[in-house]
DNA sequence: ATACGAGTTAAAGTTCAGTTCAAGTCAAGC
DNA sequence: GCTTGACTTGAACTGAACTTTAACTCGTAT
């Protein structure tokens, strides 16, 4: 009852390349194989999706990876892992504030009268980046 | 009274590279020179704020650059922008509720008894990301 | 007049997250 | 036994957003 990567492809709305691609980089594990081809378990798809909803949300490939790397019970990285999601969190409250700004901005300029949307002086945000 | 690059990258807050490279790309347009060097009117803060915003917020150079593009008289390019305003309008509506989603999840997860977070059936969100 | 610090350029390099390519393997159907 | 289609590999390529490099030009201070 396993699936082939094209299936796993399929349902999971990604291509076969990405699919290799997370297995080399290590978000998803290296299932059994018949044959040299991979063979996946349909709970895989579960895993896939939290990997792409981290992706979307600005996790780079070392944060999911550490991310989905379990809860081990040894103490240092689950430690790293908390500390990790503490950062995360912070960094998605931060992003959500921006994109609630530029919401904002984009909502009003559609009443502005303003030939140039710097020429409004109200979206004179305080500079609140995330460091480059 | 004219600022030059370097003095506009710690204003802003990034590199003069940067700024050469917003200006090659079209986000800010080329300043007046004094001997080739390059002299900014204050005002060029604001519109890098803007860009930042918008970068940050996910937009493309090419985005950022038809966004800032102004509210031209010409009935074309007015009307590509609302389209861009209404279609990354609605990719930030995407992108906060992922966001959402992700911050849920890290915060469920320092409670969770679950050894992997793909065990815990409730983050199995509905398939919703934006096309590749 | 020469050394300096800050500016200039074009071109090449970097990182990230994959995709594409070339050459090959495998099981099934004709 | 040969074609077909889905798979395999490693390596090279891509595009986005910058950065770095190398060679050069200024204005100013010593």
């Amino acid at each position: 009852m396993g699936l082939l990567i094209g299936e796993v492809a399929r349902r999971a709305g990604l291509s076969t390349s990405a699919l290799r691609y997370y297995e080399k980089v290590g978000l998803l594990p290296p299932p059994t194989r018949v044959s040299k081809r991979r063979i996946y378990d349909s709970k895989v798809i579960g895993r896939i999706r939290i990997i792409l909803l981290a992706l979307d949300a600005g996790f780079t490939v070392k944060e999911t990876r550490t991310f989905l790397s379990g809860y081990p019970l040894s103490t240092t990285p689950a430690e790293r892992w908390r500390a990790l999601a503490a950062k995360k969190l912070a960094e998605l409250d931060a992003q959500m504030t921006r994109l609630a700004q530029m919401k904002s901005i984009l909502n009003d300029s559609f009443q502005c009268r303003c030939m140039r949307i710097e020429d409004c002086e109200k979206y004179m945000p305080p500079s609140n980046r995330t460091a480059q």
